[in-house]
RNA sequence: GCUCCCGUAGUUUAGCUUGGACAGAACGUCGGUUUCCUAAACCGAAUAUCGCAGGUUCAAAUCCUGCCGGGGGCACCA
């Protein structure tokens, strides 16, 4: 702990100690980065503040922090300005620290050691195609697990499959009664059945509602779980996640475990939470009104009572979500059987629960954590608000932390609505609808995207085989998806448009991208063994730009996993990638000579190492050429 | 009706948790840069009543209240 190299922090300590602070958190407190023309790295407010408690003017106090200030190890000049006091770094003194402490855990941190977190996200209904708005949402948790994994917590993630669901019914309406065919050449089953069958089925619904008995057929059949029906549902919802997990894939992103919501209700685990519920009087029996009969869980802020049981005995959602955020808390008497899934592409099994007995294998263990994030989108918040109490109340005393992680949603542009052949009107942004067709399948973008960028690659890469291309096209999609899925604002709604999320024009991923090969370029260039101690030169503007950028990395990460901010670390690559092609075009390294080529040599090492960290936490995929 | 979220250059946005100097970027526009490590780049210019109106404060994009505009949620639905 603390041992690890973060000049930052380091300085922002002895700072604290000096004024008599806290800690450097407190010292962040009265920070500000802009300094404008009157130069230096960063600033303190804190004098502003202090002017007022102690009735002396700012400029006074300021001094007074200055005349404290004097002699730190990374601080080369102190200053107050109109009670600012500006810090100067010692860039000397910076990469002596860091020719010494800089190695592959640089930026790490301890803050999760030995902690273990469930992640859920994804948690698509299983009878469609992953569309750019699900993109989000995993491209978000598994970000999420990527950060925090970096920072040293344990991290579990799980993919929550709704196969109860009406929507797995209507598949099976469409295959069963309406003679769709089971699946079709060459055509994935989750975008066969996904795209045709289920938009489909819902528009034969409208024009014939004894269709809907046939639903009802089915679903009672899934429920009760045996005979011909159910197994084709469950033959079809393995094979739509199977194309699912395939999309995910591609995309990067992995999970440890598969969870069924029907093994909630099959476990009796459903039965077992209602109980515990009833135990510590959680939940209440309405007798009279128009809930009679039905089992309401009360929550505090309002007073409303939200229904988890019907009066018929049938459990609502969010009774099954709590059942499942028991589990996951380890505060539910019992556990699933486990069997193995898969083999992921990153080398990582899957694993998925199982209602066979004799199929159970040795497993890890995976529920049981104080920590827990579901990734679900921001119109789930009011559920999502009572499975968070209801855990927080059920877990009797021990410390908790569900967060329920919410994100709004992708929606479409009227430009692309249009091309989809809706007819939207030139202000309408249009939310998209599985049922109704309206979406943008993953995979299809994603080809698209790899298309377009694969002729560019093609265009500026004469030297790069075919073979090399491609794999440099495909990186560069999943790239620029993933990032512009984080880039923004989980609350803001993003709206889609098709076009211009073609248009490869704008910065981010690519420029990123871009950046990383330019750094690996001169590397490759460079023909030169590692070692030796790290010279320090006189040096340019841009270096210590770049520098600052590397300092300030361990920060970035530190603030982006306490607080769950996937933006910042966007904004930081998108800031440090543009100081580095700035040095690039200004400050020549292989051409350099001596010490300055040794020391700029190492200094584009360090810069690849921290972009390609960052670059990897948000789910890119870096690239040494392009 | 009750409630939550969003509103920052033409466009996409950072900053709002914890008030502090002239609100940072990017795209687009206009102009410039290639005998030198990848021009998918670099440099420069123009572009913002921070939705509106009050309030608190020495100081408000940031906190409070009201309003306007947009979106969501409040089902024995899934």
């Amino acid at each position: 702990m603390g041992s690890r190299l973060d000049i930052v922090e380091e300085t922002l300590s002895d700072i604290a100690a000096r004024l008599n602070l806290s800690s450097a958190d407190e010292v962040r407190t009265y920070i500000s980065n802009k300094t404008y023309g009157y130069g230096g790295d960063f600033s303190l407010i804190l004098a502003l503040k202090e002017s007022k408690v102690k009735h002396i003017p700012p400029e006074k106090a300021a001094e007074e922090i200055k005349s404290k200030l004097s002699g730190m190890r990374f601080i080369k000049k102190v200053d107050a300005v109109n009670g600012y006091v500006n810090f100067w770094y010692d860039f000397e003194e910076i990469v002596k620290a860091l020719s010494e402490g800089f190695d592959e855990s640089y930026g790490r941190d301890d803050q999760g050691k030995g902690k273990r977190i469930m992640i859920e996200h994804t948690s698509v209904n299983p009878n469609k195609a992953i569309h750019i708005g699900h993109v989000r949402n995993s491209a978000i948790g598994d970000a999420l697990s990527r950060l925090l994994n970096f920072v040293g917590y344990d991290v579990i993630v799980t993919n929550y499959i709704d196969d109860t669901g009406a929507q797995v019914a209507d598949n099976v309406v469409g295959v069963k009664f309406l003679g769709f065919p089971r699946s079709k050449e060459g055509v994935k089953a989750d975008h066969y059945l996904g795209d045709e069958v289920y938009v489909k089925v819902n528009k034969l619904y409208e024009k014939d509602p004894a269709l809907m008995e046939k639903r009802s057929l089915v679903l009672k059949a899934m429920e009760e779980g045996s005979g011909e029906l159910a197994a084709l549902a469950r033959d079809m919802v393995i094979d739509v996640l199977k194309g699912q997990l395939k999309t995910m894939e591609r995309l990067g992103v992995f999970y440890d475990l598969i969870n069924y919501e029907s093994h909630i209700l099959a476990y009796k685990f459903w039965a077992t939470a209602f109980s515990q519920m009833k135990e510590i009087g959680a939940v209440k029996l309405v007798t009279d009104g128009d809930k009679k009969g039905c089992w309401v869980f009360s929550s505090s802020p309002q007073g409303d009572d939200k229904i988890l049981v019907r009066s018929d005995g049938t459990v609502v959602y969010a009774g099954k979500d709590i059942a499942y955020a028991m589990w996951k808390h380890g505060l539910l008497k019992g556990d699933f059987r486990y069997k193995r899934f898969g083999m992921q592409r990153n080398g990582k099994e899957l694993w998925t629960t199982t209602l066979d007995e004799e199929s159970e294998e040795k497993h890890p263990v995976f529920n049981g954590v104080d920590q827990s994030i579901s990734v679900v989108d921001i119109r789930q918040s009011y559920e999502q608000s009572i499975v968070k109490e209801a855990i927080e109340r059920l877990s009797a005393g021990k410390p908790i932390r569900y967060v329920h992680y919410g994100y709004e949603v992708v929606a479409l542009s009227p430009n692309t609505a249009n091309k989809l052949g809706m007819n939207a009107e030139e202000k309408d942004v249009l939310q998209m609808s599985g049922r109704k067709g309206i979406y943008i399948n993953a995979d299809d973008f994603l080809d698209r995207l790899y298309g377009l960028i694969l002729d560019e690659t093609k265009d500026k890469n004469h030297e790069l085989s075919e073979e090399e291309c491609k794999v440099v096209a495909e990186s560069l999609a999943v790239s620029v998806l993933r990032y512009e899925m984080i880039r923004t604002d989980p609350k803001k709604m993003i709206v889609f448009d098709i076009d211009e999320a073609l248009n490869l024009e704008s910065k981010g991923a690519v420029y990123i991208e871009y950046t990383l090969s330019r750094m690996a370029g001169i590397i490759r260039n460079s023909a030169e063994e590692d070692g030796g101690s790290v010279p320090i030169p006189d040096l340019s503007d841009a270096d210590r730009k770049l520098l600052r950028g590397i300092i300030e990395f361990p920060g970035v990460i530190k603030a982006a996993a306490k607080n769950l901010d996937l933006v910042g670390i966007a904004g930081f690559m998108s800031s440090f990638a543009s100081d580095f092609n700035n040095f690039y075009a200004k400050e020549p390294v292989l051409k350099a000579e001596g010490d300055l080529r040794r020391f700029r040599l190492w200094l584009v090492k360090a810069s690849k190492q921290v972009l390609t960290d960052a670059a990897s936490i948000v789910g890119m995929v870096p690239l040494d050429r392009m």
